[in-house]
DNA sequence: TAGAAAATGTGTATTACTACACGAATCTAA
DNA sequence: TTAGATTCGTGTAGTAATACACATTTTCTA
């Protein structure tokens, strides 16, 4: 089945892309699902046969937010550290608008667990490499919680410095922190 | 039944918009159903549940916009021959892509008699008010003729003079065309 | 806080659209 | 002209989307 029908293609797209205005223009809390069918311009039983509810839909599209900015890393992984930020950020920076507003409102925590999640993901690798032996979970949780709050103030415009800078900064916080757990687990 | 299955209105938006641009930059005979769908992204069969081919879908959007004309017609009759030309070239003057199209083409001639029985029915009112007894069939026909071909002439660029001057002029002439018949009616 | 109004999630029967396949018609180039 | 490709128009069986109705839950507001 590589010919996927071209009404699912069709209703989907309708469906996200009146999500995300409607998400960009009035937040998520404002959302409910009978505005996105009728901003989509399709049945509310369409919106069903795809999603449980519109915390299921924002679950997807985050999730292909997120595959594609693992894309973007992977194809940049050889970058070192700082460059790796940066790319990091620069995604973020591109998506402020859609990232502002999940982060705004109180009603989306998977949003969160989701992104923890694949800071997790994207760290452990980095951190693998620097010392392939331990899997330090406390420090790996430590350095994602960390990135997860500055990714946030960053989105929501809560701090001073310029994309580069902050990237630039946190990227060799983490590096510094991995560099010091690494000392201490060797000379233990 | 005055819902309309959403379904129906779509496809059919689709494949219109899908045509108009495609007359507009390619013309009517380069036209295809298979590209009118591939644009539209609509499965061919669609097209066919609507329309029984590509003349038949130009036979509805000239109707509509022939309609759409009428009604502009209707709500501004009593505003005398001049203005009234003038709001029909104002008319073509907008739509003059379209126009131009099916005027470029030499397999739209449904187009030409559409057109025709259009600005004879037109026609025929204002002859009527003028003189109501006569159904002058060989004046009728005329005159429309020659309407015809001005609007053809000027849809094409081939008239030098501005919107205005080609319509005051062209209302002049039916204007006494019809007062001159009227007289020789009334001598008999 | 009660009661109205709106949104939710689901069931059902119907319909428009779909992919796909086919022979016929039309177009193209050798 | 002939062969090959492309488009046409139609048939078929399957599926996504539809309108509509309903009980339930949530939200509003008086």
């Amino acid at each position: 089945m590589d010919n996927v029908d071209r009404r699912i293609i069709k209703s989907q797209k309708a469906i996200q892309s009146a999500f995300l205005t409607m998400l960009i223009e009035d937040g998520f809390d404002e959302i409910s699902v009978k505005k996105i069918t009728e901003t989509a311009d399709v049945g509310r039983k369409t919106f069903y046969l795809h999603y449980i509810d519109k915390y299921d839909l924002l679950d997807t599209i985050v999730n292909q937010r997120l595959e594609e900015l693992a894309e973007i890393c992977e194809q940049k992984k050889d970058k070192g550290f700082i460059e790796g930020t940066i790319i990091w950020f620069h995604y973020f920076e591109q998506h402020k608008a859609f990232f502002s507003a999940l982060f705004a409102s109180k009603s989306t925590v998977s949003f969160r667990d989701q992104l923890l999640g694949f800071i997790m993901d994207q760290l452990i690798k980095k951190i693998d490499k620097s010392d392939p032996e331990k899997d330090n979970e406390i420090l790996l949780k430590f350095l994602s919680m960390a990135t997860l709050g500055i990714v946030e103030s960053y989105v929501l415009n809560q701090l001073k410095g310029s994309m580069e800078l902050v990237a630039t900064e946190v990227g060799e916080l983490i590096m510094q922190t991995i560099s010091l757990a690494g000392q201490k687990n060797s000379s233990t």
